[in-house]
DNA sequence: TCACGATACATAATGGGATTATGTATCTGC
DNA sequence: GCAGATACATAATCCCATTATGTATCGTGA
C-alpha cells in the first residue's frame, strides 16, 4: 500500500472523532490555544484562502462554536473567538482522539509500539521542516 | 502538535503531486493495478457512496483518464477502465511522489531515517487492522 | 413463464469546502 | 487629501461527499 493512502486512511480513522472537519477542528484548536484571531491569521494558519476561512467561520458560528467580535484596534477587521461550547467541544475532541489513537497503538506488539512512539516526533519534525522551507504567503500546496 | 494535524499536513505535502485528488488518485491506481472495475467495486474500495463514485468517474472521464465500457456479463452495470493517458499519469504520479517523500526523508539524520523506515510498515499494518475490524458494507467512518 | 425482490447504476437535491474575482470599508504614508 | 494597501465579505464556480429516488436489469421461486 502506498504511503499516501496509508496516511489518508489513518486520517480518515481519527478525524471523525468530535464530528468536525479538519479545518474546523484545527481552527477551533488554534482559537482555544491562542485566543481570538483575525480572519486572515486563521486562514494563513490553516493554509487556505481568506474567503475560505470566512465561510468556515460562518459555518462554525452557525453551530455556536465561535463568534465574530469587533476589533477595536482596526475597524476593517473582526476577531474570531471560540465560544464556551466551542471550547468544550475542543476539549472533548482532544480527549477522544487520544483514546482512539491509543486503542490503535495498543493492538500493536510492544516493539512496534516503540517504533511508532519514536516515529511520531520525527514525523512532526519532518512536517515542520517541510513547511519552514515554504514561504508562508505562497499558495497552499494543492 | 497533535498527531492528526501532523498527518494531515503530511498528506497535504505529498498529495498535490500529480495534481489529482485523493479519491481520483487511488481510483486510478486501482484501475491500473487491477484492471477494469465496476462502479460499486470502486466505490467500496474508496469507501465512498456509489453516486459519489459515479460523479468522480464522470469527472475523470471528462479529463480523459478513464472511460466507461459496457459490461457484457451484466447489462445493468458498466466497467470503468483507465485510458492510456490515465495510466501514464498514474506512473508519473507514483514516481514523483516517491521523489517528494525521499527528499523529505533525506533531510533527517540517519537515526531518524531508520526510525521512519521502520515505522511505515507498522503504520500500514495499523491501518489495515483497523479497517479489517470494520464491516466493509458499513458506513464510512465520517 | 411470470412476478417480485434485489441489484447496478444514474440523477436530483443538498451541503461542506475550496478557489479566484470583486466590492466595500478602513488604514497608512506621502 | 489622496493613492495604494489592507481586511474582510460576497459572488461565482467547481470539487466532493451524502441521501433519496428513478430506471433498467437480473435472479429466484412459485
Amino acid at each position: 500500500m502506498e504511503l499516501l493512502v496509508v496516511l489518508e486512511q489513518l486520517v480518515q480513522l481519527i478525524r471523525p472523532v468530535g464530528g468536525l472537519s479538519s479545518a474546523a477542528s484545527s481552527t477551533l484548536s488554534r482559537l482555544g490555544r491562542a485566543g481570538p484571531q483575525r480572519m486572515t491569521e486563521l486562514a494563513q494558519a490553516q493554509r487556505i484562502s481568506q474567503p475560505g476561512m470566512t465561510q468556515l467561520v460562518t459555518r462554525m458560528e452557525r453551530e455556536g462554536l465561535v463568534r465574530r467580535t469587533t476589533s477595536t484596534s482596526d475597524r476593517r477587521g473582526v476577531l474570531v473567538e471560540a465560544t464556551e461550547a466551542g471550547l468544550d467541544l475542543w476539549a472533548r475532541m482532544r480527549a477522544e482522539r487520544a483514546d482512539v489513537l491509543q486503542e490503535l497503538i495498543d493492538r500493536l506488539d510492544p516493539r512496534d509500539r516503540t517504533t511508532i512512539s519514536a516515529a511520531l516526533p520525527v514525523l512532526t519534525q519532518l512536517v515542520e521542516s517541510a513547511y519552514d522551507d515554504q514561504p508562508t504567503t505562497s499558495a497552499t500546496p494543492r
